[in-house]
DNA sequence: CTCTGGGTAGAACGTTCGTTCCAGACGCGT
DNA sequence: ACGCGTCTGGAACGAACGTTCTACCCAGAG
């Protein structure tokens, strides 16, 4: 069976069997981290064979969440590709896309924070595949918000430590967002990264929108 | 037993057994989070027996993380504390801490990072004592952040807010200094927090050593 | 048709999980 | 010396863990 073309005669599954695990994999880890999610749960909630998550991922646990490490990075990357998108101008985008995350987050019932924070942490230090991966998806993360700032014109030697500090504080802000079940630290993380990107424009652009 | 007073004639005790109980548990689970971290590990690593765990906390290993976040809470509290008192300008003492949380986590092999927040996104939303534990441990830490605020010339209304962008961006940085296993993202948020406070103010306080 | 190989069903492995139970050891007031 | 409440040692519970294994189904190639 060809795995490019969607198969067009299977029983309940519009996309396939391994594609499947991983998105179920991604989206348990996201809500329960990597000791909490189980490969029989996976298994059950793909609607597929235990036998078949060992068969497409014979590294076991470890090769299936760093697979779905690599998902949560694509995906999250393109919700925030498309947020930063809607806006022109870099703070107003980093604005909107607090905006977006707290409408994600509020609608999940403050379950669907960053997909890979818990895992990260759960097994920073003792599985590097892993971690590697996770580490990667941040890069990738910021290199998309640094493409957003080089729009504009704030001196290049900033824009890269910039695109730390507002994925730190988008990731910080997000917990404390899911801690407390309000999108209130989401929205004070927009204004003050908005503030402190602003502040290392050339040109000062009083904006009227991102004041104190 | 009166639990005040420590015990004077215990064999290999210099904590009661209660306390060591916590601290232990505390520590694990700052590292392996909480669905990774065992009741009988944690009777093992303490040096308690497994029924003890169970007597000095009838309600199991939900009511056990409840005390050992609000632990944690007071023991980075403490390290909070200090940290910034170790400066009198809020934007320098923000540095400092930053520093601080860096020598602790190199010092850890880059293992002991906020000690709740692995906990926090494992349990968020499934857990409801332990995330009332973690939402007054960030409550309490945000706390002490905007008294040294306070002792600056920042308008009262922005103090609070700054107080939640400092902590969530230390969270944040903690997380990717972890996972790089390099203190970069800690000093670059401690320069942008520096700047961002000092954006805050209502004099003009130009200081050499927070610039770009 | 047979042959082949990717995918599946399901049982089973040993280990660990959180929790419960009880008999016994200890300190202390009487 | 006694009784009592506090704490501990150790076995045991059912359930779930990650993993392995074999038999089997079934589409496509020859």
């Amino acid at each position: 069976m060809t795995r490019h073309a969607a198969p067009p005669a299977r029983p309940h599954a519009a996309v396939g069997t391994r594609e499947r695990i991983v998105r179920t994999t991604s989206r348990l880890m996201q809500r329960q981290g990597y000791e909490g999610t189980g490969i029989k749960q996976i298994s059950r909630e793909a609607d597929v064979a235990l036998s078949s998550v060992y068969h497409f991922f014979p590294g076991g646990k470890q090769e299936l969440a760093t697979e779905a490490v690599r998902h949560a990075d694509r995906e999250f990357a393109d919700i925030l590709h498309e947020a930063l998108a809607g806006e022109d101008d870099p703070a107003e985008a980093i604005i909107a896309c607090t905006g977006t995350l707290g409408v994600h987050l509020r609608g999940s019932d403050w379950f669907d924070g960053c997909p890979i924070t818990a895992t990260a942490l759960e097994t920073a230090g003792r599985a590097p595949d892993i971690q590697q991966a996770v580490a990667e998806a941040f890069e990738h993360w910021r290199g998309i918000v640094a493409d957003k700032l080089r729009q504009s014109d704030i001196d290049q030697d900033d824009v890269l430590e910039l695109a730390h500090t507002v994925i730190n504080t988008l990731e910080g802000a997000e917990l404390a967002a899911q801690v407390s079940r309000s999108d209130e630290p989401l929205r004070i993380a927009g204004r003050h990264l908005a503030r402190l990107i602003n502040s290392y424009r050339r040109t000062e652009t009083a904006d009227a929108t991102t004041h104190g």
